[in-house]
RNA sequence: GGGCGCUUAGCUCAGUUGGUUAGAGCAUCUGCCUUACAAGCAGAGGGUCAAAGGUUCGAGUCCCUUAGCGCCCACCA
């Protein structure tokens, strides 16, 4: 028997456990394949309320199609995440009194990798509170040799067609992990900073010209000053020269489109070391390209008598230098958009450096034509946000994949002088190996199908690709998803998954983005420790719409533990009362009304509760069987099986509709409804490979189901009635209209001798349709009680006339489907007998 | 600058292809210890759906304009 109290920790205890060695997560080998692969968290850490989200949805989706009988795998797996995973190792290391810039590379990745599988313990902990459903035969780790095995293949395949190349660009650099970062790594923030107004003289030192910059200490890599060929201020200095500031050299003024003559003086300095914009003008012109700025963000011995400062200190110390020289013209202060690296929020240095680059056009243009074949393209729910990825895949340039660090993919290229060899092995030992790693989101992008086999053409990856679904956060689309299509599509010939569920991101109470800095993160696994696995997987799941944002509200959570104890406490009266059932086969002859009503009641939840689950609409499934549960079967139907818990068919009832209530809310509560289905009297092996419920049209019986509802709106308006009136218990009631009125009486605890014929005392007439009954009492109408029933009255009468007109209204009948017209007809008539009866 | 989203009850959010008097949870008020559950039961109150206009017999829903908030992308030195 159950406990009086649902206690989630009792519950939730062991039963991942039994689970797992039952092999319930495993492939079964039956049925339709059905696959996801989970966006593999990062080994940095531990999983926060976000990853709890996604990986939910994906467990819901899993367990449904499971108990349909798919051939259900969900691939498991984690990131190494280069950059952050370095950065933390090295923390590590440094508190550990280890310098590690003074390990061998070798050693290094010793100590990186004993700190991947401390992590990796951590987050399969963290997935089992979670109650995840994961496949973990197939687990994989983006740095594992079959990975690594399918990243050297795509490097080599695409560098043989020319959409990998090596070069030099401006990159974005990061000087504290002093590492390339591709454009989606890099987050542009409102920065305060000035505009330096310079004085570069022209050369006879006749006048100078306004240069205006916002990183001065740039000025070192400066060849040529530009402005507009169109600029009439300024054009007829084109081929001059000018004297460049502290350096004292002659650099040439220059024509170029590039100079806005709108923005600023009008005239710009040009660094096409440290510049996207300049890089090509001087590309254009022929400039020289001087590196002023070391990898670690100090000034180099371009930098004469600044060399080895830092890059901040440079400017200010420059500045004043200037200033002492007259050589600065004023400061303005602006605020402006600066670039900080994603990972060590360093301001990004755009940097002249060579690098490898995959070319994006051909890759993208491929995707853009596939998402116009509508069997083919990668379905997005919500549809909006395909347009985030197209537009993506229209604007996209070069992505930089080689990172200056050592945790990653080593790029399988070798070189010998100006030769570039690429391939697994290095032709002979004279080769060099690039010392540099791949980005971390160029394994990533390979997921769907590498941990499926790739490139060897494998029975998973024959059976589960594309996958069907991929399930992750808008803000992922840019690094993950955009990649993962072109790559697919490039390398299988398909969509890596057809569609693709984006939710959005978790906020604190407020709205805020929950941040380290804010403080205000909550740890999934406190909350589980408080309410509950399912309680957490419940709420997060059904509180929005797909692609909104939620908020965490721990008051939800509490309500969610509520309609968990509900369901425990109902369960807890059907099993106390069905404990003798030998079968569960029901006579359909033998059902009363009730029991019509609750099995199409339960029938009609199923129906909407699968389409639902099909379309992704989780919130509308968990509001659908919240009130089926709390409002139809506890407080309704599991009411009147009181009055006949003897009878045989009232308790097969029951078992039915608990059966199917735990079987629907299995997906979302694995925990709780396996502890309950497994006490039934009869039940299959275990839940989560239970079947799941089908609509039976012979359970439905919808002439019995409005009938019965005319009787418990009666119910209703009974109850209200009595309170409003202040009625005590000491009432009499005379019928006016006969009908079936015994489980009303039984309900409302109206006895046999309370009925009478008739009686000269006050009545409340009570009616709903063919219902129609006095209430006999003696009581006092008060001020407050004339007021509402005036306030009754008037929007009764407000209703009754918005009706008839619409009822005269001819285009109305014309046009409106004949079912409506008749129910507007049949409450115009119900609203006119109510009106009466107020009137007396 | 370009794009997207949001604005509905005191709060947090739902609201399918337009179709009864717009729903839920929490909060509020009233009455109940009815033997599964007081973390409960039975009722009630509360919204001119951001503003204005349009299409329609009918608009929270479709179209146009505007305002506020938020996000993404691009970016001018």
């Amino acid at each position: 028997m159950l406990d009086k109290k649902y206690n989630h920790l009792l519950v939730e205890e062991g039963k991942y456990q039994k689970w797992l060695d039952n092999g319930y997560f495993e492939p079964t080998g039956k049925g339709d394949y059905y696959a996801i692969v989970i966006p593999p968290p990062n080994v940095t850490g531990k999983l926060h309320l976000g990853h709890a989200w996604d990986t939910t949805l994906q467990d819901i989706l899993i367990r449904f199609k499971r108990m349909q009988g798919y051939n259900v795998l969900w691939v498991p797996g984690m990131d190494h995440a280069g950059i952050a995973t370095q950065a933390k190792v090295d923390a590590k290391l440094k508190q550990m009194g280890i310098n590690p810039r003074e390990l061998k590379r070798e050693e290094w990745l010793k100590y990186a990798w004993d700190w991947k599988e401390e992590y990796a313990l951590n987050i399969h902990d963290q997935w089992a509170k979670l109650g995840l459903s994961l496949a973990y035969s197939r687990e994989r780790f983006t740095l594992d040799e079959g990975l690594s095995k399918a990243v050297k293949t795509v490097f080599k395949k695409l560098y043989e067609e020319g959409l990998i190349y090596r070069g030099e660009r401006i990159i974005n650099w990061d000087p504290l992990a002093m590492t390339a970062l591709s454009n989606e790594e890099v987050i542009y923030k409102e920065t305060k900073g000035a505009f330096y107004h310079l004085k570069y003289y022209l050369e006879d030192k006749s006048s100078y010209l306004d240069v205006a910059t916002t990183r001065p200490e740039t000025l070192f890599g400066d060849t040529a000053v530009a402005v507009n060929p169109r600029d009439e201020r300024y054009n007829h200095l084109i081929g001059k020269q000018v004297i460049l500031p502290v350096v004292n050299k002659l650099i040439p003024i220059i024509g170029d489109e590039h100079a806005d003559p709108e923005f600023g003086t009008g005239v710009v300095k040009i660094t096409p070391a440290h510049d996207p914009n300049d890089f090509e003008v001087g590309n254009r012109h022929n400039l020289e390209r001087i590196i002023v700025i070391n990898p670690d963000g100090t000034m180099n011995d371009a930098a004469l008598k600044y060399a080895g400062m830092d890059r901040f200190a440079c400017r200010e110390e420059l500045i004043k230098d200037l200033e002492k020289e007259d050589l600065l013209i004023n400061i303005e202060k602006i605020t402006h958009n600066v670039g900080y690296s994603e990972r060590t929020d360093v301001m990004v240095e755009p940097y002249l450096s060579k690098q490898w680059f995959v070319k994006m056009r051909p890759l993208a243009d491929k995707v853009l034509a596939n998402q116009l074949a509508k069997n083919t393209k990668v379905n997005f729910v919500p549809a909006r946000f395909e347009k985030v990825m197209n537009h993506w895949m229209e604007i996209t340039y070069d992505w930089c994949i080689s990172r200056q660090l050592w945790w990653g993919h080593r790029i399988p290229a070798w070189y010998k002088g100006d030769e570039i060899f690429v391939g697994d092995q290095a032709p002979d030992e004279t080769w060099v190996q690039d010392p540099d790693v791949l980005d971390t989101w160029f394994s990533s992008a390979l997921w769907p199908f590498s941990t499926l086999g790739w490139p060897d053409a494998t029975e998973d990856l024959k059976h589960y690709y594309p996958n069907n679904v991929l399930v992750t956060g808008y803000d992922i689309i840019p690094f993950w998803v955009n990649r993962m299509t072109f790559q697919g599509l490039h390398f299988t010939g398909q969509r890596p998954f057809k569609d693709c569920l984006i939710h959005g991101l978790i906020r604190d109470k407020e709205g805020r983005k929950m941040s380290k800095s804010l403080g205000n993160g909550v740890d999934p696994m406190d909350v589980i420790e408080k309410y509950g696995a399912d309680a957490l997987r419940f709420f997060l799941t059904t509180q929005t719409a797909m692609g909104m944002d939620l908020r965490y509200d721990e008051e939800k959570v509490k309500s969610t533990w509520n309609f968990i104890n509900k369901l425990w406490n109902a369960s807890r009266f059907v099993l106390m009362n069905i404990e003798d059932l030998k079968d569960d086969l029901i006579d359909l002859k033998t059902l009363k009304e009730e029991d019509k009503w609750i099995l199409t009641s339960m029938n009609e939840t199923i129906k909407i509760v699968t389409k639902n689950m099909e379309k992704y609409e989780f919130n509308n499934v968990g509001s659908k069987l919240y009130s089926f549960i709390w409002n139809d079967f506890c407080d309704n139907y599991i009411e009147f099986a009181k009055f006949s818990l003897d009878d045989i068919t009232t308790k097969k009832v029951l078992l039915k509709v608990l059966t199917n209530i735990l079987k629907m809310l299995h997906p979302f509560m694995p925990y709780v409804t396996d502890e309950i289905y497994s006490m039934l009297p009869i039940h299959e092996e275990n839940i989560m490979i239970s079947k799941y419920p089908l609509y039976e049209k012979k359970e439905v019986f919808k002439e019995t189901y409005n009938s019965f509802k005319d009787k418990q709106e009666f119910i209703k308006n009974f109850r209200t009635i009595k309170l409003e009136n202040k009625i005590g218990k000491d009432f009499k009631i005379k019928i006016n209209k006969e009908n079936d009125y015994d489980l009303i009486f039984k309900l409302l605890r109206i006895d046999q001798d309370q009925i009478i014929n008739s009686s000269n005392k006050k009545a409340f007439k009570v009616s709903y349709k063919d219902y129609d009954l006095d209430i006999i009492y003696e009581s006092i109408i008060t001020e407050e009680d004339k007021l509402l029933k005036e306030k009754q009255i008037k929007s009764l009468k407000n209703s009754i006339e918005r009706r008839e007109k619409l009822l005269s209204n001819e285009n109305y009948l014309k046009k409106a489907p004949k079912d409506l017209v008749a129910k507007e007809k049949e409450t115009l008539a119900l609203e006119k007998d109510k009106l009466a009866h107020l009137l007396g």
